[in-house]
DNA sequence: ATCGTGTACGAGGGATCACT
DNA sequence: AGTGATCCCTCGTACACGAT
């Protein structure tokens, strides 16, 4: 379109490149704690991938950059805890995008689609999903939909809008920002400081750590 | 006071891709 | 194939600021 990638294709091919687990969220050793990415959409596939949406609504659902869902609860009562990236060119973009995330009294909800369910997790590891969820004892036969407990969203900005936003404005608790290049970064994942600011994402995050 | 420049912002719309 | 979601472009407006 623009005769070289745009910079979403360029952060989500990075992205694909990450783990099924957010860097930096490593559960450690906890059973329960079972995360999978849900996006960036596999490049070849046509198959549906995770969203978000609200309640009864068929439009307007949030199809994030990034998306890594964990889930938790039992079979009765399932719930997932959401880490997404969204990469945003635009200032315009950036306001679109806090909006969906921003704290609200409506119930946000994820679906995941059943071909993704029954899909394998990754190349090297041919258990499906549903069965790495938990909460499924037999392959679905419909949508998944969870409720969102907990939401942190990490937002990459071009280093303009960085630098304007960081000396400006003040995040939601949920939020946390990067400079584009730290995502596009090669090897972003394995960047030892952006797995420490993203270990600070998670709602263990807000307790004291007892020995 | 007037003008030019740079920046921020918002509306509108085209292109592309995902999904139905 | 049609609709919807997203990205990002252009264009117009408002404002701050410095030069004239």
């Amino acid at each position: 379109m623009y005769g070289q990638a745009s910079l979403d294709s360029i952060v989500k091919d990075r992205l694909r490149k990450w783990p099924q687990c957010p860097p930096g969220l490593t559960p450690r050793g906890r059973s329960q704690d079972s995360w999978l990415r849900g996006r960036p959409a596999d490049q070849q596939g046509t198959m549906a991938h995770p969203f978000l949406k609200l309640p009864g609504s068929t439009r307007l659902r949030t199809l994030p950059d990034g998306l890594w869902l964990k889930f938790g609860g039992t079979p009765v009562e399932p719930f997932v805890d959401i880490f997404a990236i969204e990469a945003c060119g635009t200032l315009q973009n950036l306001l679109d995008k806090r909006s969906r995330f921003a704290p609200s009294t409506q119930s946000l909800l994820a679906v995941c689609p059943v071909p993704w369910l029954l899909a394998p997790i990754a190349e090297n590891d041919t258990t499906p999903r549903w069965m790495a969820t938990g909460l499924l004892r037999r392959p679905p036969v419909m949508d998944f939909v969870l409720p969102v407990r907990d939401v942190r969203v990490m937002y990459g900005l071009k280093r303009r809008h960085y630098q304007g936003f960081a000396t400006s404005q003040v995040p939601h608790p949920h939020e946390y920002f990067v400079p584009m290049d730290a995502l596009t970064a090669e090897d972003s994942d394995k960047d030892p400081a952006l797995q420490a600011f993203m270990s600070r994402a998670c709602a263990a995050s807000n307790f004291l750590s007892l020995p």
